[in-house]
RNA sequence: GGCGACAUAGCCAAGUGGUAAGGCAUGGGUCUGCAACACCCUGAUCACCAGUUCAAAUCUGGUUGUCGCCUCCA
């Protein structure tokens, strides 16, 4: 598998550091607000991507952030009269339940940033220690200029950005470049003891702490949005390879953004639509499925047009799996032919070598619908298909399904005795050319949230998608 | 100003040297009591210019445009 890595700039081939096993980190959100649909995205595409190394075989040790504790955490507790763990703890539940309705694995560990004051304390000791920082009133900053390698994630021009001026002035920091470990407390602030007074960590140190309490001295991969790249990450590096003199992370995967009308979607610039109000409108799996049809690095410019699309690719493939469904049920026992069997094997290597070219879902995603194309003109063709031909197309598109985490298991419930009762009199009034009634009878059971279909091997009955 | 990314049909979106995947939408057809599903057919020379090559969307140089990072940000 190819995997790009930012560090080197370079497509490499992935190996991780133990043969079975993948530590893996991704930066979470800061819990002040509903996730917007910016944030969703490397939710949903490392979730993804986890999905498929699981699928492989491998083990994976999963680790997504909470920052809750954190500037914007605490001006909105001000504002809004309460304790900034109030805030963080609401948003942290609205955070799961977003996250789950868009159908995203619970990580391996999703550790908060307040329950690990200790090891982070520890691990600004070692820097200090290592004398690659420094301590003013009470505040403790990376100098930025002890590191060697300071720029090699981001590929920055250091001296230059050194000299510039200094938006920040106000800051107690020896130089521009330099940031903070651990924040002296100010008034209305949450603090914490530590060797250097109360106060805060910084917000870069909590990920390189965690990660590295949770999976070692060394990441085999670490992702996150391309705009951490700097200062966040180049950040990370610094402060844990100065501690450790390891490598912090092997591979370094960066999402491109979710773009409003040409524009990057932020909370900051107040273009952005939260994941809830979006997906209670359109429901969860278009924005899940939107974000999984493009190529992780590029540009998502999100419109509303794009969303329907996705509804509407959403539903061929419940077509489709639904159609598969009842057919099996129906079909006669049998072999499978050896060119349909051919042909399938096929569309699966071809779903598996997209995903290992940078673990390109756009192009698995194509495969996907060549796929059901192909399956659907042989189920037009063929008079009598073999229920092992059925079964082997059901298999592996549940398999494609469930790495992609789309076209979720809705379609697992019964079908009311009241719905049947109508389609028994419906079926009724259609022998006997009554279709007045019949369809009167049919605009009964789409009240009731089913949908019948007449189709050449009976009929179909179905939940309505919401 | 420095660093970087992108530019493919109405829309979404792959393709990094051999002559444009896929999806949505549109239009035409087949199937069907109707409807729905499905199937078949239907479209672009790849921002522009120059160069390298037998051959370029794909490499090189330039132009234009859009966007991102350099300040919190997925």
């Amino acid at each position: 598998m190819k995997i790009y890595n930012t560090l080197t700039r370079k497509e490499e081939e992935f190996v991780p550091i133990k043969k079975n096993e993948i530590n893996m980190y991704v930066c979470g959100p800061t819990v002040y607000d509903l996730i917007h649909i910016g944030n969703a995205r490397p939710i949903i595409i490392f979730d993804c991507f986890r999905r498929y190394l699981e699928y492989l075989g491998y083990k994976v040790n999963y680790v997504q952030n909470f920052t809750d504790v954190d500037d914007k955490i605490i001006n909105r507790a001000n504002k809004e009269g309460k304790d900034s763990k109030e805030i963080s703890e609401k948003y942290i539940k609205e955070y799961y339940k977003d996250v789950e309705n868009l159908n995203v694995k619970k990580p391996t560990f999703a550790p908060k940033v307040t329950e690990h004051i200790d090891v982070i304390i520890k691990l600004i000791e070692k820097i200090l220690e290592n004398k690659h920082g420094y301590v003013v009133d009470g505040n403790v900053y990376f100098s930025a200029a002890s590191f060697k390698d300071y720029g090699k994630l981001s590929n920055m021009p250091i001296e230059e950005l050194e000299s510039g001026e200094d938006v920040n002035s106000k800051d107690l920091k020896k130089s521009k470049l330099d940031f903070a470990l651990w924040k002296a407390a100010k008034e209305n602030e949450p603090f914490w003891e530590s060797p250097w007074g109360r106060g805060r960590p910084g917000w870069h140190i909590e990920c390189s702490a965690m990660s590295q309490h949770y999976l070692g001295e060394t990441l085999d991969i670490h992702c996150g949005g391309i705009d951490l790249i700097f200062p966040h990450h180049e950040n990370e590096i610094a402060q844990s390879e100065s501690a450790t003199n390891k490598k912090f992370a092997n591979y370094w995967m960066h999402n491109g953004h979710v773009k409003i009308d040409g524009k990057k979607m932020s909370k900051s610039l107040g273009n952005f639509f939260t994941v809830r109000e979006i997906c209670e409108k359109y429901g969860y799996e278009p924005l899940r499925f939107l974000i999984v049809s493009s190529y992780y690095k590029t540009p998502i410019n999100f419109t509303k047009d794009s969303l329907n699309q996705s509804k509407a690719c959403l539903q061929r493939m419940c077509n489709f799996k639904k159609n598969i469904d009842f057919l099996i049920e129906k079909a006669k026992e049998g072999d499978e032919k050896e060119s349909l069997k051919k042909e399938i094997k096929k569309f699966e290597e071809d779903f598996f070598s997209a995903l290992n070219k940078d673990f390109n879902t756009a192009d698995a995603v194509s495969n996907l619908f060549m796929f059901i194309r192909f399956v659907n003109g042989v189920l037009k063709q063929e008079e009598d298909v073999s229920k092992a031909f059925l079964v082997d197309v059901k298999e592996k598109f549940l398999k494609f399904i469930e790495i992609l985490g789309i076209v979720t298991d809705k379609s697992c419930y019964t079908i009311p005795e009241e719905v049947l009762i109508i389609n028994e009199k419906r079926q009724k009034a259609r022998k006997e050319k009554n279709f007045e009634l019949a369809d009167k009878l049919r605009e009964e059971i789409n009240s009731l949230g089913y949908i019948v279909e007449e189709t050449r091997n009976g009929t179909k009955i179905y939940k309505k998608e919401k």
